[in-house]
DNA sequence: AAAACGGGGGC
DNA sequence: GCCCCAGTTTT
């Protein structure tokens, strides 16, 4: 199982994984603006924030209404805002104006949390992390890597485990968007899926 | 463990 | 209209 779905992965989604690590700030920002929120929805968001506000500092003197308005089409707006100013002012207070390289650290910052923290170690500082958002909970439940009871940190734990740190880059981006055009939540494709065969939720809707 | 936050797009 | 979205925080 383990083999096939790497292959797969590889030979679906290789070709758009990108490489190396991004500005860690702009991956923060950008992370937390995602949250519920689809991704097309996010970006216009994500690049007039960023534009106004490219620094910890800049957001961090940013007032609200105007960071409301900045991000507005995303979701959970009012509370994004509030949450951005506050983490862009504790970076500055507490890092230097840095992104903390760990996810103690960043997991205390307001509006992050384990899936946060793990994207930013990941894409924005380019070290080891499997971040476990609903796409990745719920394909690793359907395939039987992880139990169905399962909670955010044994599916994070036992993925780990179970692949080599080598292609964690592979897990992350290609789960995602096997989740996103194939294994969808309430309809999964399974006449195309390219898992079928070997999938124990093959057929179950 | 469950509820609350929330606008936008697909069906 | 109803459901879901690369979740986090509070109850």
């Amino acid at each position: 199982m383990r083999g096939r779905l790497l292959r797969t992965l590889e030979e679906s989604y290789g070709g758009r994984i990108g490489r190396g690590p991004s500005h860690p700030f702009r991956v923060l920002v950008s992370c937390i603006l995602s949250q519920r929120t689809r991704e097309e929805n996010t970006e216009r968001a994500s690049r007039s924030l960023l534009s106004a506000a490219p620094t910890p500092r800049a957001l961090s003197s940013l007032p609200l209404p105007r960071l409301k308005k900045l991000i507005r089409g995303v979701g959970l707006a009012d509370q994004k805002a509030r949450r951005l100013k506050e983490t862009a002012k504790l970076l500055l207070e507490k890092h230097g104006g840095r992104v903390p390289g760990t996810r103690e650290a960043l997991m205390e910052l307001p509006g992050v949390g384990p899936k946060t923290a793990d994207v930013v170690l990941c894409y924005g500082l380019g070290k080891p992390a499997i971040p476990v958002d609903t796409h990745v909970n719920r394909i690793s439940k359907r395939l039987g890597l992880v139990r169905k009871e399962a909670g955010l940190e044994e599916v994070r734990e036992t993925l780990q485990r179970l692949f080599p740190v080598e292609k964690w880059h592979l897990i992350n981006r290609g789960l995602v968007l096997f989740g996103r055009e194939v294994c969808l939540p309430r309809y999964p494709r399974c006449g195309r899926c390219p898992m079928a065969g070997v999938c124990p939720s093959e057929g179950k809707g």
